[in-house]
DNA sequence: CGAATGTATCGACGTTTGTCAATCCATGGA
DNA sequence: TCCATGGATTGACAAACGTCGATACATTCG
């Protein structure tokens, strides 16, 4: 399991995003945010976060039968994660790979820490 | 700024939801995270949650005029971050004071962890 | 080339969500 | 007790969202 590459990961953090417990964010601030924490909000999504996460690299194909959805609608969820940056796709040859944008995750952690 | 009661705070954290990156979320799992988050997939709520965060206490009078929305609409959303436990109030006397749970954020943060 | 296959896009449908005017409830002061 | 005030609830409406069948696009294989 997880046969991520090693990676050494988390240089550059916490330069996009403000905190919200640090000051009172403007409306722009409040509404990428949000938009941010919606990819997060949907249970398909969430799980299908998890999924990739877990095998490092997961094909859309995979992600169809452990979610039990119909194509269009995982394709729907992995654009959406994908434009919030929380997940990148691949494709090699007549498949797409996605992986967790683990930085992208960690800015967002960021955004609730004091 | 901040007249928050010096509190010592964060003792009992991340017995409560898994974490997204570890393992696949069950639907149940997935479900439940999902409304947390969707708690703050809303640019209104954020900057509601900022401002207490900052103020911390705050009674629903002041967010009216700083979020430039109608009453209704703050009573709601109050109510939807209560409900996400991501702040509580305070009934006394005629108004009813908000406080963050920064705990509840610790354990949001916690399910973005590895 | 043409058939097969993995994904993305489109269109439609039902559900959920954010918003506010009107109203109700509860508390405190006269 | 009555009135004033802060907040919650209700109802209505438009916008956004999740879902999937049909279809289009792209790549690979024969």
């Amino acid at each position: 399991m997880a046969k991520r590459p090693a990676a050494v990961i988390e240089p550059t953090v916490d330069t996009c995003c403000a905190s919200v417990l640090s000051a009172p964010l403007d409306e722009t601030q409040a509404r990428d945010l949000a938009r941010a924490f919606a990819a997060l909000a949907d249970p398909v999504r969430l799980r299908l976060l998890s999924l990739i996460a877990e095998a490092g690299e997961v094909c859309s194909c995979d992600l169809l039968e452990a979610l039990g959805k119909a194509q269009p609608t995982i394709s729907h969820h992995t654009k959406i994660l994908a434009e919030a940056q929380l997940i990148t796709g691949d494709k090699r040859g007549r498949w797409v790979w996605w992986r967790v944008e683990h930085d992208r995750l960690a800015e967002l952690r960021n955004t609730l820490s004091p």
